[in-house]
DNA sequence: CCTTAATCGAGACGGTACGTCATGTCTTGGG
DNA sequence: CCCAAGACATGACGTACCGTCTCGATTAAGG
């Protein structure tokens, strides 16, 4: 009656997309961008190269898909305590032993030159992560914790900056360490938070 | 004998060396990286691919070399302000037209796979410009005007990542009020300098 | 009981083998045999390609189907005449607009490889159009009206041999003047009979 | 001084012309027109599919290069005797243990929707052999040896096309009694020679 | 001055990946 | 069980790029 007349004739295996998608996943990590050939990701997901061309029109395409899937940012952490928010959200980059990051880098530069995907790729993987600080700094800034006048966006988008940067320009995975330093070192700081606790000995 | 003995055969033309360069420089600009031909290279600067593979062993060879001569980093500024010589250095990557930042972000990505010219690039190219901050930064920890106790190494950082970051994340290109909203929202700030300026009016 | 058990279920639509074969036929006129693909059959007479494939095993076999039905032979001529007759045979391969033909020659090289279709073919559609020839040349033998000591077989395979050639090797389509070229200088003279009318002027 | 200045750049290298042809004539005598793929002949002869793109540009048009080469008819035969002659005509297509024939049968069809290649075919291989009929009879009727109203030409056409038909429509591999039979059974009656002689004994 | 040796433009070469298309099978929902 | 629609695995097609090699022609240095 109302609508939801399903497409005729069989419709696309969702399990296949999956694989798909995991196999590329998998590839993107072992090879990177360049490396990961469309043969491959079919060959080693059991598929056809037709079957993921009816998916996604390039490859550029089915790798920003992957990247989306492989990178679901965790819920906006509130542990209370304003420095545990910051580092839990740094940390947030870390996941999958790192790999969140790896792949982050290697697309950035893949989807420069098509904005269609440059601007699917930031909605759906670079966004969710910068708005995990823009989440826990914005609540901060509603409860008085912070100076009310601080220019929030630039602030929110310090962190993924620095992490992207540590691992493309010098190939170095993420740490905690390097997490606390950039709270500890720049974001409180800049927030005019007092709390700076002890520097952690080396 | 002892030196100075040159090769025999006629030597290498040192004006097909900025040729190559300057179009390499160009496609590099119009097309980036990946979707750069060495046959494109050849044909807009009139030479051949032998030529080109004479000087340089590959293609990303090639583009370090291209970006190192693009991207000759200014001096250290100093105008005996901070805040001067902050906004100074932050300049420096909005040269060219915008294309110095540009070819950075088009090349960290591309030397991710093999160390030598990631380190190559590194060294030429990209250490250089993030060195003036650490100048900058260094002598002001000398003269006394910051706290001696600051993560500089990680302050220096700062700017070159989120510029960085806006260009290839964002494909914005950066402005001067880029540049001052990182000095005066994060920077300054961080280093617990009180000078912080009213903010501009738009 | 012991017979005509009809198969359960919906049964095959009979009108369905018309419309697909009608389409096979006109594809493979218009495009031969290889360009000829199932979709586009499946496509004009508005089947799926799962109908086609209930009813024939192969792309092939349809369309051996297909030229099956579309060339059937009329019945052997006898005006009481040799020459007659002997050109009646040679109008046969005329039909149809010379599509006859034409769908003969496109298939003979298809079913090369596949000697069960080539068998099949043959029976359905070859044979019986060299047939008129046996049958024509038989019958003058038994009448009299040819020396008993000639190889009829061979000679019966000349015309559709010849007309075979023209159309695949020439690109030529076969017209009235070049049935009586080869019978009357060919076949006749052969056949020793003294009748060879005067030459058609042209 | 004259003429003749040289293409610039690295000439094609010939040797590797004959390489891919022999490949492609090999595998269209195992595999046929259909079933030979352009990978496999450039994996047999060792070279890519670009060198061979850059000859020819297309499968159907390098396999009717490799064909012509094949196919080199012989001259023609000239025994003084006419029946002789025709017979040593017959004989050339049964050159190559019958891959002449076999060769001719796969490609006439293949080259069916493409009037160049059809033509290219046509003058490279088809006409050359069923020239020798032309050429034999031709000079049969300068020596007066046969009747000078007789249509040479399609008589001339009459053992291509029948050789061609046994192959393709038949699947049936010409022998020296094949031969025979066309010259004795069809051939010399309808030259209206006298001298048939004694039918060779089964 | 003339030989030698390496350079130059041009472009062929082997390899590898791309994205498209056709065959024959399988899977939907709906008669 | 049939039917239309169309997804699926397989595998060939023809194109583009990389890095190497091979031409004839040029150009510097050294004997």
């Amino acid at each position: 009656m109302s609508s939801a007349s399903r497409a005729p004739g069989r419709p696309l295996n969702p399990a296949i997309d999956d694989q798909i998608l995991n196999a590329t996943q998998d590839l993107l990590i072992e090879e990177g961008f360049e490396r990961l050939s469309m043969d491959a990701v079919a060959r080693r997901c059991g598929a056809s190269k037709a079957t993921i061309y009816r998916r996604w029109p390039s490859k550029t395409a089915l790798v920003v898909s992957a990247a989306a899937a492989l990178l679901q940012p965790p819920p906006v952490p509130d542990t209370g305590d304003l420095r545990e928010d910051l580092l839990a959200c740094g940390l947030a980059y870390m996941q999958q032993e790192g790999r969140t990051l790896q792949v982050l880098a290697n697309l950035t530069t893949a989807t420069q030159h098509d904005p269609e995907l440059r601007e699917a790729f930031r909605e759906a993987v670079s966004s969710p992560y910068a708005g995990l600080f823009d989440a826990v700094l914005g609540r901060a800034a509603e409860r008085g914790l912070i100076r009310p006048d601080l220019d929030l966006d630039t602030l929110a988008r310090v962190f993924p900056a620095m992490a992207y940067q540590q691992l493309a320009a010098q190939a170095r995975s993420l740490t905690e360490r390097d997490v606390q330093r950039v709270v500890d070192a720049v974001l409180l700081p800049a927030l005019g938070t007092n709390a700076v606790p002890a520097p952690t000995s080396l």
